[in-house]
RNA sequence: GGGCGCUUAGCUCAGUUGGUUAGAGCGUCUGGUUUACACCCAGAAGGUCAGUGGUUCGAAUCCACUAGCGCCCACCA
């Protein structure tokens, strides 16, 4: 077969290309079969409005790998992908770029605005479409969703109210984390800590003294906190007392709290159950008054007398001034501490009572054969029980534990993108209906005017029934009942609270059913130095900068192979260039072989299985097949691609290759091992394999073949070690000459003294002396001294290597002693333990035997060298 | 404060039920153009597997403690 191939693979000539083809033949899209259980794997919705950074390379690489292998194994293999609307990050994205047309979202008014958004996220959607495309990602375009689509919607809509009829969601005045820049209430777990020193002031309060970073809050106080257990407070519990402040006097009721410790601070804290969340428990373990003095733009409340109108922060300011005035500030010292801070915009976090709405994770309402259970109950057994299996297992642990403390979950967002809540009330009772509609009439009161609730739903809300939402719920689709629930949810352990736990509790409360089998996490990207990428640092790299240069296969190499699940990610460009190296290997390896076959061979046959080399191979690739199946059957990536990376390289190139060329000469065994790899190798680097195929003048696509099983009757282990003593042979020879300098053009002898098994060097002559760089071989079972030679054994091998004049016999004794005595204690350490009667008894037969095995062998590698030393004396 | 992880060759990392005298890639050094590939080939150097103690016939692997680094959760005013 010849072809006129470059020397250089060069990717972007054909990725695109190849691309389409894939999309074209239909491969993405699976074939319903009853009798099949399909795999199935739901991709994390991409931001609609994104870009591709090397966070999605990893996880596309990854599910690619699932995703191609399973359909290699003819199992009905879907990945379904889509994006995510994003609501907070979109609309603040869309918001600044109107802003810088001088247009605010008030201004448009929330139709026209959501128009906008519409739009831009339209516009921007293909993008990330075509990114996701660049990585190779075999997923089935043909069910790409979007969490504002229809259907989602629809889902979304359907199982609030559900939730609400149950009972489920419930709408509270309650204390959130409000975020004063996006002016929206976010979830806990949207709330960030970051660490800043701030100042502590100790602030003379009434006849006590307490200590705050927050003096302006002193607005808001209703209380003083103490611990019950405190000897210097305890008597003031349950006294009310005036505290002056700069607006005249203000009164506070003295209260016992085990919360407060007695050695933090002066060991009395003031009580603001407005605008704390812990101070709020306090409050209602107490009783207490709730004062709001702060609103949701982050600015003090009319009720605050002359500090009304301003910010937290202008308000602190003048507040302390005044308190100074009045001798009322004691000291201030810097204090370092955890600052709250929304993951979103980065803006502290203003703690709050608004009106939101919420789920309530532990009401009841989840029928399990009788046993009633919430949602937080059966989100913890799914995972305890093991119908969930994360991997790796240890994050288990951080799932449980989130869980386990999961309160009440705010689902609310005062943003305009996004679904909004589905409930309506009555214009004239207020009355709330849930509803996808604008319901006809009230009926409570009859009348038909209404208004809906004007939040939206936290974006997460969505994304938590993104497995079956997909898939036609609330319809009993075909789909939804043959892939669901998916085989594999694939993201990074950063989101395992905000989302998998999400899905886990949507699912199992709309389906009673769970969303996924597996959880397979991987790690954040980090640069060379292990830190995060970002602007700031400038340490990001562009995975379309990667692909543009080194191509696609050899990113996705360069993120899979020596990375393992939950384990962070170094990656730096180094590393895609060596991958880089090994697509080209590929590509002239492929190249070499193509050259020495027709290309119309059949398959091995005993037939044509002839020689020793021929069984060999066919056994080192049987084992390397067993091998990736078990490893990919379980989610060991990378040390699937190792081993593959391993056997391509040494195995088959540096020596099958090598060995080829010559005697052992086989196209039929080289054209199977050549396409059998390219199989092996296609889940990872998708692309190089599949253009050799083409090249190969395959009728099918690659993606579409079988993926390679075990061939019991591949297996020549006698045949294969007759090879790899070939091979040591030559290895040494190689070792030997350029340790003695020998130039490599140079040829040289060899004797070769065997008392059986001459055969195996006599069919592999040729070989040996092409890749030991030999003129003559002398095969002999007549032992001869040979002083003026190189001596080694390979096994039952003994062979000299005579060169004359560069021989230091003296040096030459050395080194065989150093051997004997180096061999001479391993066969001690070997013998220390065979004598060991625990080890005799407890140890395997298996371990046992192979024990004794080595130790027959090394003595008699012993027993040659010894007489070799006698030989020379 | 609670939890988790990491520490193996100069660098990046493999090493899953404990069992050959511990591996790979990159880098380094020496040497090379041979039926594909210099994005290559051949050879070599380089590790008391963080430390200590324990369990075991046997530990990089299991347990305990120590040290350094990192992450997550909670949060104290």
């Amino acid at each position: 077969m010849k072809t006129q191939l470059d020397t250089v693979y060069t990717p972007s000539k054909y990725e695109d290309e190849i691309y389409e083809k894939w999309e074209k033949s239909g491969a993405f899209t699976p074939e319903i079969d009853e009798s099949k259980v399909p795999f199935v794997i739901s991709m994390p919705p991409p931001n609609a409005t994104g870009r591709l950074h090397l966070g999605h390379s990893l996880m596309l690489a990854i599910e690619d790998i699932m995703i191609r292998y399973n359909r290699m194994c003819k199992v009905p293999t879907l990945w379904l992908p889509g994006t995510d609307h994003a609501s907070i990050a979109t609309q603040t994205k869309v918001e600044k770029i109107l802003l810088e047309k001088g247009i605010t979202k008030e201004s448009l008014g929330r139709e026209a605005f959501m128009k906008e958004m519409e739009e831009y996220v339209e516009n921007s959607k293909h993008i990330i479409r075509s990114q996701i495309k660049k990585m190779g990602s075999s997923c089935d375009w043909t069910r790409e969703r979007y969490t504002l689509d229809k259907g989602l919607s629809n889902a979304v809509q359907e199982i609030f109210i559900r939730m609400y009829n149950d009972g489920l969601i419930y709408r509270g005045n309650r204390i959130v984390n409000w975020d004063p820049v996006s002016k929206t209430s976010i979830a806990d777990d949207e709330v960030e800590y970051k660490e800043v020193t701030e100042k502590l002031y100790y602030i003379k309060y009434g006849p006590f003294e307490v200590a705050t970073t927050r003096p302006e809050t002193m607005l808001g106080d209703t209380a003083v906190a103490v611990n019950p257990e405190d000897e210097r407070y305890q008597k003031y519990i349950g006294q009310k007392v005036k505290i002056p402040f700069p607006l005249g006097e203000f009164e506070v009721i003295v209260i016992g709290d085990k919360e407060v410790e007695k050695e933090f601070g002066t060991g009395m804290v003031k009580v603001t159950p407005a605008h704390s969340v812990v101070d709020n428990e306090m409050a209602t373990r107490h009783n207490l008054e709730v004062k709001m003095v702060i609103n949701q733009e982050g600015k003090m409340m009319d009720n605050c007398g002359k500090y009304a109108g301003m910010t937290t922060v202008e308000c602190r300011e003048k507040f302390v001034e005044d308190l100074k005035e009045m001798g009322l500030i004691i000291k201030i010292e810097d204090y370092t501490h955890n600052l709250s801070i929304s993951y979103r915009s980065g803006a502290p976090i203003e703690p709050l009572i608004s009106k939101q709405w919420f789920i309530d994770v532990n009401k009841k309402v989840i029928n399990d054969n009788g046993v009633m259970k919430s949602v937080k109950e059966k989100s913890l057994e799914v995972v305890k029980n093991g119908e969930i299996k994360i991997i790796p297992e240890r994050f288990e642990k951080n799932y449980n534990n989130w869980t386990e403390n999961l309160r009440d979950w705010c689902i609310s967002r005062q943003l305009w993108f996004g679904h909004r809540i589905p409930i309506y009330y009555c214009d004239n009772c207020e009355n709330p209906i849930a509803s996808k509609v604008t319901p006809d009439k009230c009926d409570k009161c009859e009348q038909s005017a209404f208004t809906q609730d004007p939040d939206t739903l936290d974006t997460w809300f969505s994304s938590g029934l993104w497995t079956f939402s997909t898939l036609g719920w609330p319809e009993k689709s075909k789909d939804l009942e043959y892939f669901h629930p998916t085989t594999v949810l694939e993201t990074g352990y950063d989101i395992i609270t905000f989302w998998v736990a999400r899905m886990i509790l949507m699912t199992t409360y709309a389906l009673n059913d769970i969303p996924f089998k597996n959880v397979y996490l991987h790690g954040m990207i980090r640069d060379k130095q292990g830190r995060k990428m970002s602007k700031s640092l400038n340490n990001g790299i562009d995975p379309l900068d990667m692909i543009a240069k080194y191509g696609t296969d050899a990113l996705r190499l360069g993120m899979i192979l020596g990375n393992t699940p939950g384990n962070d990610l170094k990656i730096f460009e180094e590393k895609i260039e060596s991958f880089r190296n090994f697509i080209n290997k590929i590509w002239n390896a492929s190249r070499f072989a193509m050259m020495n076959i027709e290309g119309d061979e059949k398959e091995p046959t005993e037939a044509n299985i002839k020689t020793d080399l021929d069984k060999w191979i066919l056994s080192k690739l049987n084992e390397l097949v067993v091998k990736s199946n078990d490893n990919l059957k379980n989610f060991k990536l990378s040390e699937c691609g190792l081993e593959t990376y391993d056997f391509f390289w040494n195995t088959f190139c540096d020596w099958y290759l090598e060995m080829s060329k010559g005697e052992n000469k086989n196209p039929v065994i080289l054209k199977y091992i050549l396409e059998t790899l390219l199989k092996l190798l296609h889940p990872f680097a998708p692309f190089v394999t599949e253009k050799i195929w083409n090249n190969l003048e395959k009728e099918n696509l690659l993606i579409a073949e079988e993926f390679p099983k075990e061939r019991e009757n591949f297996n020549f282990p006698e045949e294969a070690a007759n090879i790899e003593k070939i091979k040591e042979i030559i290895e040494k020879i190689r070792s030997i000459r350029a340790e003695m300098k020998i130039e490599p053009a140079k040829k040289i002898n060899a004797i070769i003294y065997c008392e059986k098994n001459s055969n195996i060097i006599n069919s592999n002559l040729e070989t040996l002396k092409k890749l030991a760089r030999l003129e003559k071989i002398e095969i002999t079972d007549n032992k001869q001294s040979e002083k003026n030679a190189k001596y080694f054994t390979v096994k039952e091998f003994e062979i000299f290597l005579p060169l004359i004049d560069m021989i230091d016999l003296e040096a030459e004794k050395k080194k065989l002693k150093e051997e004997i005595e180096n061999k001479g204690t391993y066969i001690k350490s070997l013998e220390t333990k065979l004598a060991n009667k625990t080890f005799t008894d407890k140890a395997p037969k298996a371990i046992i035997e192979q024990t004794e095995s080595k130790l027959k062998e090394t003595k008699d590698e012993i027993d040659k060298l010894n007489a070799q030393l006698k030989d020379l004396d």
